[in-house]
DNA sequence: GCATTAACTTGACTTAGATCAAGGGTTACT
DNA sequence: AGTAACCCTTGATCTAAGTCAAGTTAATGC
């Protein structure tokens, strides 16, 4: 179920949240961080496994995520789907879908997990007086196409084990944002999941691992993962150029 | 070469363009629209196979295609290359890469084009009086998104035959969006372009080609198409279902 | 107009990754 | 605690698409 969390006063804002150095705010003066106290004004819970949001439902908000992670994918005719990013902490989901006011997506928590509500009415709102804030939407939208265009080109042109290592390298680059260990961590997602999202079936995705721990690079069990040799995971990447 | 077009008072604004109905204003209240007068200050005219703007360089403005065609590749490490998209008329390019106000893009002229450039620093200045722009810069970013998460689509989880088919009814139904026959048309892009863009080899979209021809679908001459069995075309898509 | 180059087609063969199948581990529920 | 459901691994086999190669057609330049 998704869940109301009421924003209290002594509740973080923006400006005292821990995320602020990863989520919408990042790179913003801090002067004006100060000002976005109203921006978020209710707070969701969402459960593991639920969804944040579904495709074909309104828009009307973005949702930065405080803790947890959430997967959105969008759905073919058939009933099959297509996983189009992971999300982590500090990661603003929903961004898709602002053309037309309908969600493009479905987003579903890949573990119990927890979202702040930016409406877009604020959004438009506070920016009228914090000028910089229309800019950081714009970059976030931006980063967001980039970065579904190097998942393009992972899909496009390199082979199994090249995304799967291009896959891991980002993981790793993104929890250490996060402060988070870049060799040690969890994955929060299936060998389906990471194949969907990568073109691949659950079998390659095993045998990839498999073949990644025997070869010395990582050290897996279940979904617990250790880079041992990140040189030569990023080698793998670049292959043959 | 890329060459400046001065902007002179006879030249058309985005109140008088015929593009109107597709490119940037496309939904704005035609009020608003009377108002971006001075939106575009200036043109470019960009030959075959020159660049309209270079990955890495510094992004000030977005590029409104007013004629020709345009592709936009991103680069590995080696020399190999991804196209991320192929741009009509109307189309906006230059979405990504605001992030850090460095292309993250390349993007070639198909034909002989002209663009409308439009300065981020005139965006912000006019949306303070005309609040609808700022809508629309997020709902062609959102649209861009939502693109490309079909394109992922279509490379992660789509049959050879299957992207072929996709590309064709997007190209069919953007070119239908412009006033052209969605039936007949002339592709600007080459068999290895095509096969770059949806993750095959230019042999195996040649093939394609030459298949669905075989089976009535389509006519094909060089570059020229013509789809007779528009149906046939959409069943391919949605097969395994 | 003819030569040169680039783009496209088609065939023969190879291979990376999918599919099918079976067994072992984990996790979650009653 | 026990069992059911799910997730992961590994092997055997198959196939869609890639690679290599040769020939054709169309575009470009002199």
């Amino acid at each position: 179920m998704v869940k109301r969390v009421p924003v209290t006063s002594e509740s973080p804002h923006c400006s005292t949240c821990m995320m602020g150095s990863v989520c919408l705010p990042v790179g913003m003066p801090s002067s004006e961080v100060a000002q976005l106290d109203e921006l978020v004004k209710e707070r969701l819970r969402v459960e593991k496994g639920q969804p944040l949001f579904q495709h074909g439902t309104a828009l009307d908000a973005l949702f930065g995520l405080r803790t947890g992670s959430i997967k959105t994918q969008i759905v073919e005719a058939c009933g099959q789907h297509q996983i189009t990013g992971f999300f982590l902490p500090g990661e603003i989901v929903g961004l898709d879908g602002m053309m037309d006011g309908i969600h493009s997506s479905t987003a579903i928590a890949m573990e119990d997990s927890e979202v702040c509500v930016v409406k877009l009415e604020d959004i438009d709102e506070i920016s009228r007086y914090v000028p910089s804030l229309q800019h950081q939407v714009r970059r976030l939208m931006s980063k967001e196409i980039a970065r579904s265009h190097q998942v393009l080109l992972a899909l496009g042109s390199m082979r199994s084990e090249q995304r799967l290592a291009a896959f891991l390298i980002n993981l790793s680059q993104r929890l250490a944002a996060l402060g988070y260990s870049s060799t040690d961590f969890i994955m929060r997602m299936s060998r389906e999941e990471i194949g969907n999202y990568l073109g691949l079936t659950l079998e390659t995705v095993s045998r990839l691992f498999s073949r990644f721990a025997r070869d010395g690079v990582i050290r897996v069990s279940q979904r617990e993962i250790k880079i041992l040799d990140m040189v030569a995971l990023n080698e793998l990447v670049g292959k043959p150029c």
